[in-house]
RNA sequence: GCUGGGGUAGGCUAGCUUGGUUAGACUGGGGGACUGUGGAUCCCCCGACGUGGGUUCAAAUCUCGCCCCCGGCCCCA
């Protein structure tokens, strides 16, 4: 039997319409901050993704050639193509542009618990503004997305990725073995970091300082710790934060994301019963829109691992109610069944979901697929009724049951 | 790329250690009991040993490769 591909996944109705839901409560968040929707191709010029990206990311990429010989890849991420498309044909609109997108992405990785070859993100990008306020723009809806969907158990940490960029050049690390040092840091490796940063010439102190600001973790008083302009920046973004009422976030400056196109804030949300994956949420300031031939334009964004946060979800067991439909039809004999169908079309015709046997079953297995089907009404078909210009209408919750003429049936339903 | 566990009807599972009737149960699906009323009960039916090789008189069972699933490492845009 052909199977879908390693680390895909069918979603089967039961399953999509979840996801439908939730998709839908995260597009709703955006629309109520402003933001609109943008699609870009789900391939692209590889070129495109490997123009920012190191040898770990390439080897991930699903890269593959088309018969024109074109080098294309499978996108591993939104945020390039949006730029890009920004470049393209957006660069002139009013600013800010405020832009968020839903899609699958791909990356060919062994697939693990919350990690599939094709994953599903829900993104969104501010380009064109460069404030605190923008960045609190950023923060305030990931924060009201997470809450949406009624995930209680998450972080969201705050860091800034200007502060340790600029710490770590102070202390003398020069510019080409940043990324080597930042990725210790991520991941509080200080006992690796020590012999990289002695070897660079890096005072014993200064390395001490260095591991303390990444340490500096609480609410904003730690941020008298963080020198300069980026500290006074941050408190800007968190008091703007606090001023839209989100206050389930604290600083970290610790949060150190992957790649060297971030330049300011950087930002990060993880559920911890996802376990080694439970990094949900990730985004920050940035500028990459020089990268693809355009001029520098400052830009926040941020992507939601759609997958994650629903695992996340049910593992903090948050059900969905499957959302049924308004009306079942059922013909009491068969001699009204073509009766019925007038009945179930008159419905439809109305904007009421209305769904009829089609395998000639009698009254009895039919009401027992209305309520499998999670029908609100059943729409019962009699002879006696249709003499009346009638129909029984039965609510399949109470069970209440009364005789309603056929011209006041879309409205009873609808009611 | 490295590593641990696993794969029996659509779902969950017994059998595997010690090879040997027609692979059993529950759930699900279809039909009937039940010709004007769903969720109950009873009966009948449908439906599975991931895949390919090896050992053997005989393989779901032992063995090897592959595929896929669930975790962990690496990586994580």
């Amino acid at each position: 039997m052909v199977q879908c591909p390693r680390g895909t996944r069918d979603f089967l109705p039961d399953e999509l319409e979840k996801r439908r839901a939730y998709e839908g409560t995260l597009r709703s968040v955006a629309r109520r901050f402003g933001f609109r929707e943008i699609q870009t191709p789900i391939f692209e010029d590889a070129e495109l993704f490997i123009l920012r990206s190191g040898p770990n990311v390439l080897k991930e990429l699903y890269a593959f050639k088309d018969k024109g010989d074109r080098e294309l890849a499978l996108r591993p991420e939104m945020t390039a193509a949006v730029v890009r498309a920004f470049v393209n044909g957006m660069s002139n609109d009013p600013k800010p542009i405020k832009v968020f997108y839903f899609g699958q992405c791909f990356r060919y990785e062994r697939p693990q618990a919350g990690r599939y070859r094709e994953f599903f993100q829900f993104g969104a990008e501010i380009m064109g503004a460069a404030t605190p306020e923008t960045d609190a723009e950023a923060i305030a809806m990931a924060s009201f997305m997470i809450k949406s969907l009624g995930l209680k158990n998450y972080k969201l940490r705050i860091g800034h990725i200007g502060v340790l960029r600029q710490r770590i050049a102070d202390i003398g690390v020069p510019k080409e073995r940043t990324a080597e040092v930042l990725q210790k840091l991520d991941k509080k490796l200080y006992d690796e970091a020590r012999p990289i940063l002695a070897d660079m010439g890096v005072k014993e102190s200064d390395m001490e300082d260095l591991f303390k600001l990444t340490e500096t973790v609480g609410g904003t008083e730690v941020l008298s710790m963080v020198p300069g302009e980026a500290g006074d920046y941050l408190r800007e973004v968190v008091d703007y934060l606090d001023h839209m009422g989100v206050k389930d976030v604290e600083i970290d400056l610790g949060v150190v994301r992957g790649l060297d196109y971030y330049t300011g804030m950087v930002f990060e949300a993880e559920a911890p019963v996802l376990g080694a994956e439970k990094q949900i949420c990730g985004g920050g300031s940035y500028t990459l829109s020089e990268l693809f031939g355009g001029e520098k334009v400052f830009s926040t964004g941020f992507a939601v691992g759609f997958d994650r946060i629903l695992l996340a979800m049910e593992k903090e067991g948050i059900e969905y109610q499957r959302e049924g439909i308004d009306a079942y039809v059922v013909a009491v004999s068969d001699d009204v069944r073509k009766d019925s169908f007038s009945v179930v079309s008159m419905l439809r015709e109305n904007g009421v979901s209305a769904d009829i046997d089609i395998m000639g079953r009698k009254l009895g297995k039919a009401m027992k697929f209305a309520s499998t089907v999670c029908a609100r009404y059943a729409v019962i078909v009699g002879a006696n009724e249709l003499s009346r210009k009638a129909v029984t209408l039965r609510n399949m919750e109470t069970g209440e049951q009364a005789e309603v003429p056929l011209d006041d049936l879309v409205k009873t339903i609808k009611g």
